[in-house]
DNA sequence: ATTATTAATCGTAATATTGCAATGAAACAA
DNA sequence: TTGTTTCATTGCAATATTACGATTAATAAT
């Protein structure tokens, strides 16, 4: 009668190479359209983002705040202090590395199947 | 005392648009190391795939069979019924407007920022 | 008919995510 | 100092996700 410690609910990411893990990590932030729309509005706006996105988007301030720690803790946001205010915008640099990431895997050609499909 | 039912731990899809939940939605399904593993298998692999996977990844047989559910869900994917086995392969078509809608995202312009960042 | 193979589904447990009220911290204004 | 503004953090509840054992369903092989 074995012991088997299994977690569950929880992503294997051991079994899995550094791209993959890498592609999933990029994406996953993605995967939620209030931090879609967050970095959308920074692309639009011509300046920093200081405080405004709590009107922009329909959602409590501390739901906002967890959602931009979030895009900070992956590098694609920066945030500088100004007084009270915090103002964000996007970390060109990384955007363009995560880009690179998303792209060969996006771009993957389709070969030719034979067969079933 | 009012009562209020607020709906938590669930993405409060109503007040984003469709193309920001759309986003969301592929990038999502993105979000995982295994579904990325299995799109990558699909497309390294010249022919449809029938039952490798299991064996390719390190994950148990329903585990693999739910995210390959996932995938199918959202259209990537195909399956084809041959005998026992089933065949899967990648939707070119709906992977090709995926890519469109993605790259959309991805490859906003970084307008030059006055002051803060 | 019986058995083997393959993959989907069900049930369940562990963990993660989402959202917000309440609170805290830091800078500014009076 | 005392308030005000702005944003982060904490704590908690509801829901979602991930994973797998057990089972089922369907076909194939014997």
């Amino acid at each position: 009668m074995k012991q088997l410690i299994v977690k569950m609910g929880l992503a294997k990411t051991e079994i899995f190479t550094e791209d993959q893990n890498q592609i999933a990590l990029f994406a996953k932030v993605f995967g939620h359209p209030a931090r879609v729309a967050i970095l959308q509005h920074l692309f639009k706006i011509d300046t920093c983002v200081c405080g405004d996105l709590v009107t922009e988007i329909k959602l409590a301030q501390p739901t906002i705040s967890q959602h931009l720690k979030e895009l900070k803790l992956l590098g694609l946001i920066k945030g500088n202090v100004e007084g009270t205010r915090v103002c964000y915008c996007i970390d060109s640099e990384n955007w363009t590395t995560m880009k690179e990431v998303m792209f060969q895997f996006l771009n993957q050609d389709i070969l030719e199947k034979q067969g079933c499909c």
